[in-house]
Order: structure tokens, then sequence, then C-alpha cells
DNA sequence: TCATGTCGTTCCGTAAACGGAACACCGGAG
DNA sequence: CTCCGGTGTTCCGTTTACGGAACGACATGA
């Protein structure tokens, strides 16, 4: 849980020292400083303090790595963002991104799990394996993974994406 | 930020103690009783532990609703979820619920900003107000915001989607 | 050279988050 | 009734995160 490299990127990022930044938020220099180099356990009050200055929200800098319940292979990461639940299906939310390299192979999942990709940066080709889709920034891509799918970036530029897995209720069971 | 009933309610859906809880993950039961009652501030150590034991994120107790700078009118609210930037642009991902009612003006954004929406649940009405686009669960809408846009829920039922705003670099600005 | 400003780190007293134990409360068994 | 095992809250001593101030390092300017 990296957060203190995290706000020291975010604050190198924006060029701000981090006295500014301490005096800004209303923390301690002390407490900024201890929190970067990862000697202070920060209170979520001084964590919101910090990242609401910065302009990001708490997630930015929590986007727990290992914590993430994902697929996660040598050029693949995915990090779950948000769930949520309506009356017929599970969503789960992920920023997802891809480095150059070999495809990433995903087994099939249970029937009616739907994949939804959004393309922001660079090239992704992704879906069944028998079928691949490809798509640049902007893009929309779709299927079943009730088969075995990939996921490649075509080029060298690092993919991102965000990736919705819809689960739908299955029927009868109990909720 | 509350983050204490969230934590309160998802270890009732567990159906577990707050004794069995604060066991388990580690913490005394005092803290655990103070961090659900909002009476303590706890570290990010603490919480994480008690996250990772009821098997969810972080993020998962801490999209913070009032951090959000966004859109907010009555029938739509959108969540902040990730800032990121690249080479030639920065993005916004949110969360977006559009409830029933009229529709939801947004003004014209800055040239070359480009939406895009991808629905979860509901039928979205969105997209310029002269030519909105219409999409269902699943569906992909895209229009570039440099002219008045709108977003309506089709339907009584509440729509919800992610939405990517993408804000192009202003060229000569260094990063 | 010396003074001044800002940088990030370290020192230190205070405030508060921490865990353990004691507490009041409740439902079931004897 | 008493006695248990369980609930969640409160008390209390210890630990530690907190902010302010002092610090050394570095850059700028007289």
């Amino acid at each position: 849980m990296d957060v203190g490299p995290r706000i020291r990127a975010l604050r190198m990022e924006r060029g701000i020292s981090l006295s500014a930044l301490a005096r800004l938020a209303g923390v301690g220099k002390a407490t900024l400083s201890g929190l970067e180099n990862g000697v202070r356990n920060p209170t979520l009050e001084t964590l919101y303090a910090i990242t609401a200055q910065l302009g990001v929200p708490l997630t930015a800098v929590l986007s727990a790595p290992e914590q993430t319940p994902t697929v996660r292979g040598a050029a693949v990461g995915a990090t779950l963002l948000e769930v949520f639940h309506d009356r017929d299906a599970t969503y789960e939310l992920y920023r997802m991104r891809v480095s150059p390299g070999p495809a990433q192979l995903s087994p099939a999942h249970q029937t009616g799990v739907t994949e939804h990709v959004t393309v922001f940066s660079g090239v992704l080709r992704a879906g069944p394996v028998d079928a691949p889709l490809t798509g640049g920034p902007g893009e929309y891509l779709r299927w079943t993974s009730d088969v075995p799918h990939s996921y490649a970036a075509v080029g060298e530029e690092q993919v991102r994406a965000s990736l919705l897995l819809r689960y739908p209720r299955p029927s009868g069971k109990d909720g």
C-alpha cells in the first residue's frame, strides 16, 4: 500500500513543494514528510485533507494493488474501483492496464457473464481467443466471457481502459 | 465520509458480530466500535485490516461522495473514481447515476473534450441536445462536448453508467 | 562572505488512536 | 432465581500520529 510514493508523485506532478502542500492542506510538514516516506501511518482525516488539496479522490492513492481480487498476469493489471448490485446482476468496474507483451489469457467464466471494455489510450486487442476485437482510444469492446478470452496491447504503447464485468444474478438462488 | 456506517453495514450483511470481526482483523473491540460509531478517526492500517477481513477493497468504503468535484443536478449524480494523465490528455473516470425525471443539461466544454459513456443498467438518452443518443445496458455512447448536451433516463428505471471525460492537453504546456 | 529565503528532515510535547479489561445488557439452560 | 456465553460500549494505560519549531542543505543576491 504505497500511498506515500503516490502522494509524492502527485505533488511533484503539480510542481509544488512539501512545505506548500502541508500549508495548503492544513497539516504539519512533519506529518506530510513522514507520510510520503512511509514512516507514519496516516489517519483518514489527514489523508483526506491532502488528497483533497491535490484534487484527487482518496481512491486515487488507495487503489490497493494486492488486495484487488482480479486478473493479474505478466502484462495485465486490473484494479477494482467499484462494485454494485441491481435487481438482475452484480457489476464490477475495473481500471485496467495492459502492457506490451504476449497476450494474457483468461479462462471461461460462468455462463452469462459479459465484459465491457472502454479503451482510453493505446490499442487493445481483446475478446474471445477465436475472434478477438481491436479498439483504440474512445472505442468500446464487448463480449460474453463464457469462452476463453485474451487481452493484448497492439504496438508499443501501454493500454489503459476501463473494464466492466457483469455477473447475472443466478435465478432462484439466494441473494 | 461515512466509513463507519459502511463498515457496520458490510459486517451486518455478513452476519458477524463486532467482537468477531475485531478478533479476525486483529484490532481491538474499542477500535472497531469507535470506528463504526464515528467517534474515532481510524488510521489507514486499521481500516485496511478491517476491510481486508470483510473481503472488500478500501475503495469500497471510501468512494468519497462530497469530495467529487462534478456535475450534480436534480437527476444526475456523478462520482469521480479516477484521474490520470498521458502524453496527450487528461482523463477523468466517473461513476454516474441518472434518475428518472427531466433531462439534465450540461453547458459546452472547451473544444476537443470528448465524453464516453458505458451504460450498465437502465436506458440513457444523452449527448448533444440537438442530436441525443440512446443506449441500454452494455451500450456505449460517445460525443464531443463542445456543444450543450444533456442526460436523461428513459423509463422509470435509474440509469447507472460510467462516464469518461477526455481533456486534450493544451499544446505548448509542460506536464 | 554574509544575510535571506525555501527546501525537506528531525526533534519534541501534546492530542488521540490503539488494545485489553471491565462493564451493562440480553437470551437460553439448569 | 442463578449461571453462562454472547452482544456492544466504556474506561484506562500505552503507543503513536499530530503540529510547531529547530535544523542542515542549498540557492539567490548584496
